[in-house]
DNA sequence: AATAAATAGATGTATATACACTTAAATAAA
DNA sequence: TTTATTTAAGTGTATATACATCTATTTATT
């Protein structure tokens, strides 16, 4: 069982949990954001995903936390492991973040700082800087990555056939611009 | 067609485009991150997922803009919207946010600063404050939500029935916990 | 009634986002 | 070859998130 809560109620009879201390267990979208007024399904899918994202993005940077890394640090790493040992400018990494708005050269500040990542000058563009894990890096991937596959093999229990009928519906949504 | 970049190029021969200025209408997610590397569908679906979240939010924020709102001083709005003319305290609109991380006393803070909300002590409880929304904060309300009506409308082609399947396999994913 | 526990809201700090702007370098066009 | 345009990275500012902590107040328990 997964909380957001910070502890336990110590007394018999419990007054109302907060919001902030309320179980993430909640499923449904009506329940968790208490409004079921929806202009149409379509709306309601909207706030299902950015709710959706935004109790994924919880769960993971608790687990992410354990090894000091948020979880767009997180990112970084892992876009950085994609092509290992090959180094890759700050730009490369800035299309492949999931927001591509992420302003990537502080992220990489605190990478430096935690002795992560190396940044050098690019030996072919001058503009460019380029950034590689370090051994450190490597390692708290590797750790950090494995708790993060284990904890979405407990919290999200789908079928393949589900999954992938999301990823249509979801790219249907993007795509459907005209 | 809706386009993230600033500016088109002037030059006949174009330069790449930086990924800040690419084309929001990619569709593709191993398009839009560069990567086709994952553990298995249910792994993609949640990139999938917060990358959707990410392109709806700055599609939102985008038209949000023209208002003077960021997403989340919309979405209190709203809240208060949905049970106007009653006043709803702090908590009350932290439970009912999307992100419920969210701060919402410095949120409302800066919809004070604009007169959209009013806050008051609340006469039943001394450690409350209500916030209510003003004439201003209603006529914002209006036009800024007519405005993302529209943008929906012209986004996002969804037949309700695929949405209603969307909504379905989101709300098993979150609640396929054990 | 006195005390312990919990709540509501606010505040402080580190990190991130959104967006405008700057500088140096590279590239296309004149 | 000179100039205009574009790119890469970084910086500054306002806002937001994540999380811990504080104070006043309310509620449950003793």
């Amino acid at each position: 069982m997964v909380f957001l809560c910070k502890f336990l109620p110590k007394r018999k009879i419990y007054l109302e949990y907060t919001c902030m201390y309320m179980y993430i267990c909640i499923v449904k979208l009506e329940q968790a954001i208490q409004s079921n007024k929806f202009k149409n399904e379509m709306h309601k899918a909207s706030l299902n995903i950015l709710y959706t994202a935004w109790w994924l993005k919880t769960q993971m940077s608790k687990v992410l936390k354990e090894f000091g890394l948020t979880h767009e640090q997180y990112n970084v790493l892992r876009i950085l492991k994609g092509k290992y040992p090959e180094q890759l400018c700050v730009k490369d990494i800035s299309c492949r973040m999931i927001e591509k708005s992420s302003n990537v050269p502080r992220i990489i500040d605190r990478l430096v700082i935690k002795k992560l990542v190396k940044r050098a000058d690019s030996p072919t563009d001058k503009r460019e800087t380029v950034i590689t894990l370090t051994q450190a890096g490597l390692a708290v991937l590797a750790a950090s990555t494995e708790s993060v596959n284990q904890l979405m093999d407990e919290m999200v229990r789908m079928e393949n056939r589900e999954a992938e009928q999301l990823n249509v519906l979801l790219e249907r949504l993007r795509g459907a611009e005209v």
